[in-house]
DNA sequence: AAATATATACGACAAGTATCGTACTTTCCA
DNA sequence: TGGAAAGTACGATACTTGTCGTATATATTT
């Protein structure tokens, strides 16, 4: 069904805005895009207009500034970029790599709280 | 130092092989490569020659046989990835990445064990 | 109304990726 | 000893990605 292939890097920085502010302008998401690395106006649109056709956006044309949206979700992207990286980089175990993200600097300690909790709800439902 | 870019999917899988494998010909890379997809042995070769000039690999040639290394190494490789991962795709929260990790099919009991025991001790150190 | 600002459309391009064919060299063995 | 087999070298190619310039249309402002 979905031959869907992955964004790029430069793909999933404009994903991730979108995911947060819904439906925005191309004007917002290169100011947005600007804080972070230098980036003329043309090139996110081109970026998006190009999303649009590959079917991650649509786009609302209804007014003379386009309105963008992702269309591809948050969760499925997620899930399936998890899912080749444990193939691909951890040979198959994703404990390798929630060890791996959990171990690092930022885990706080109410994320370990929480996932804690998370797993003891996984280890119940495998009975 | 070191301005590495990281490594593409199709080499990944090479390294994968490498690290597993330790120093290999590009005959067997290229076998071991065969069993998932079609690939042909001179793109296979071009492949790991590219890769030795960007400096991921060294190799061997004091044979005919040329004997290729992985020099960076899996757990660097690892770190970068994810490092990245959570800040492009999952909104700086290694916790989101772990239980995506691990909240999927192949998580076993015993992952979830030992990853609790990571958790304990992690927030014992934490202290 | 003229000038300015703000949009989109679209083509071009350099760099990088993955792929393979062809040429050449070395080794092996019937 | 003369092929066949197995190896490396290397160029060509088709795609994709990210980037930007230029053209043009539409508002906005003075």
């Amino acid at each position: 069904m979905n031959k869907e292939k992955k964004p790029t890097d430069a793909e999933l920085e404009v994903l991730q805005i979108l995911w947060q502010h819904g439906p925005s302008s191309v004007r917002y998401v290169n100011t947005e895009l600007s804080k972070n690395r230098e980036i003329v106006y043309t090139t996110t649109l081109k970026m998006m207009q190009v999303m649009a056709e590959k079917g991650f956006l649509k786009r609302d044309t209804s007014r003379r500034t386009h309105l963008y949206e992702a269309i591809i979700e948050e969760k499925m992207v997620q899930e399936d970029i998890v899912a080749k990286l444990v193939d691909t980089v951890f040979r198959g175990s994703p404990l390798k790599l929630a060890m791996q993200a959990l171990g690092h600097e930022k885990a706080s300690a109410k994320d370990l709280a929480a996932i804690k909790k998370i797993i003891e709800k996984l280890e119940k439902d495998k009975k």
